[in-house]
DNA sequence: GTGAATGTTCATTC
DNA sequence: GGAATGAACATTCA
């Protein structure tokens, strides 16, 4: 699930938690706490008052009292707001205050959540990352996805370059702005560069206005999964492939690669 | 049993 | 140094 659209919809529920106090932690499965054991946790959250949720690409941080709350959802991970209890199957950590609950709830474990007293310590965990795509410039775009040598999906998906586009953004990104995925950055011409700013702002400005990747009948997303599946443009048999290294669809008709 | 899955990281190999 | 590739992480589902 979680991409830049999915990661701001639940920073955006989260809010509704700000100046609420921790009044209980239930870890489930403290595999899922990277950086401080379960008891140092609980130890450092509870009582204390939630602030304002940020985001960051894939990264929701969150103030907490002294500290900063860092949730990477991985694959399969997502925020649960008020159904918490009974636990879902998934559950790893309940959040109780006394405005309601959530959870941070996630099947495969592949990410987790951190403690960060400083922001030294928040940069180190979240490592290198490139300008928020939502909030990227032209400029931005050209300058940091079309400075190597990768093909243009490697490139807007490496989080250091431009940070919150994953593996369904992308493919959505680079149907809109008809630029086949494999093209690499160094072939783009000045009008491509516009266009897929364009259509990186249109997709990622509805995947945060819906807090998910739209999957509607005029999206790419909405199409893929179907069998077979058809460009939801031009009709053509969409394109199923691997390129940077992630399960990749394109519409061969409408998806070039020269200018 | 096999393969694949919306993410990231590390080692290896061009 | 960069970039591509494959494995790994942990788990479920088709």
């Amino acid at each position: 699930m979680p991409e830049l659209g999915d990661v701001e919809g639940w920073r955006r529920l989260l809010g509704r938690f700000e100046r609420s106090t921790i009044e209980a932690i239930d870890v489930l499965d403290d595999g899922v706490i990277r950086n401080r054991s379960a008891a140092e946790f609980v130890d450092a959250l509870l009582g204390e008052q939630i602030g304002a949720p940020a985001r960051i690409g894939k990264w929701l941080q969150v103030p907490v009292g002294d500290v900063i709350v860092l949730f990477h959802f991985g694959m399969t991970g997502a925020l649960s707001i008020g159904d918490s209890t009974p636990a879902h199957r998934y559950d790893r950590v309940v959040f109780t205050t006394d405005a309601g609950s959530f959870s941070y709830r996630d099947l495969r474990k592949l990410r987790g959540i951190y403690v960060a007293s400083t922001a030294a310590e928040v940069d180190a965990i979240v490592g290198p990352l490139g300008v928020d795509a939502l909030i990227a410039t032209a400029a931005d775009l050209h300058d940091s996805v079309g400075a190597g040598r990768s093909s243009i999906k490697a490139a807007l998906m490496d989080q250091s370059r431009i940070a919150g586009i994953g593996n369904f953004l992308s493919d959505e990104i680079l149907w809109r702005a008809g630029i086949d995925p494999r093209t690499p950055t160094s072939l783009l011409t000045g009008d491509q560069w516009i266009g897929l700013h364009r259509s990186l702002r249109t997709v990622l400005r509805a995947a945060a206005r819906a807090g998910h990747t739209p999957r509607g009948p005029r999206w790419l997303t909405g199409a893929r999964w179907r069998d077979p599946a058809t460009c939801p443009e031009c009709g053509s048999e969409l394109r199923r492939g691997v390129v940077a290294a992630r399960t990749s669809v394109w519409c061969p008709a409408c998806q070039h690669t020269g200018g």
